[in-house]
DNA sequence: CAAAACTATTACGTTTACGTTAATGTTATC
DNA sequence: GATAACATTAACGTAAACGTAATAGTTTTG
């Protein structure tokens, strides 16, 4: 367990952006000292990493990041219930159906930015080849001029 | 030539937009009707749209931005300097020297956004593989589930 | 156990990237 | 040549994502 600051560093957040994304909604560390100090595990720190890829990736704003993390707990939760119910008993129709449709939720959710993801990807790529083809014109212009440099100076 | 509404459209930029990454200095119309009106060009457009993608796909400021582009600017002009004074007689070693740092220092620029960018590339794959193994769990737990609940339904 | 170092909450401040009027001038249209 | 329909500048407003105190309580350390 770690307080604030140790996760601060681990994170290249600071501990104002912990304090905010918690006021937020995005991440609570799991316990807290006697005194009210917020205390984080691994895994809280795994989720601070895991948002701060879609920021920095999917370059989602933190209410768009807020939908998706409550999306994957609803989505944790019904499986915990559905696999607590699942081990004893057969489910009925309804409590199927609805496992069906929040698994067609998440996947309508989820493939919309996968696709986005990798269109961005594409293009990405594309915008590095230009940076290589630009990179490597200036370094053979330079090369040539270093060339004619050491001619002019006799060397 | 365009003007501003157009532009807009194209860009899918606002008009707000526009003129306030003219008033940053990041891009200027070419030209301005009698009355003030602003004019775009074709390059003016690409110039644009090449901004949006370093804001989208680098994820940089518009300061950021800005620094890029006065850095190119900058470069085309001793580009242009450079290419009417060397049709007609040698430089002299300290032009070409300028003219070397000058490529030097663009090199030295591009180079780290270049690798930026491709470990970011690397990243969104990873990120991407993600996505795609959840969406095939999830998938594949559904069609389980259909089956399942056509036996239930006797269908 | 007292000082030093860390943390919590509250609340106001700041920066970036525009949005939104308002007042006025310019082009296009009928 | 009037009147929409678009444009200009200027100025104030705003949402997001924190920064920065201020005040007060908590842990750690010598």
């Amino acid at each position: 367990m770690y307080k604030i600051d140790e996760v601060a560093q681990k994170t290249k957040l600071t501990k104002r952006a912990l304090r905010y994304y918690e006021e937020l909604g995005l991440v609570s560390p799991s316990g807290r000292t006697e005194g009210g100090y917020r205390m984080y595990t691994d895994a809280d720190v795994e989720q601070i990493l895991h948002i701060i890829d879609m920021r920095d990736l999917l370059g989602a704003s933190l209410a768009e990041i807020k939908e998706m993390v409550e999306l994957g707990r609803l989505y944790e939760e019904q499986r915990e219930f559905y696999n607590k119910h699942y081990k004893n008993r057969d489910l009925d129709g309804p409590e199927l159906l609805e496992r069906i449709e929040m698994l067609q939720k998440l996947e309508d959710t989820l493939t919309p930015q996968r696709d986005f993801l990798q269109t961005k990807i594409a293009r990405m790529q594309e915008l590095l080849a230009d940076f290589d083809n630009k990179l490597e014109r200036i370094v053979s212009k330079r090369t040539e001029l270093t060339e004619e440099f050491k001619g002019v100076n006799n060397c």
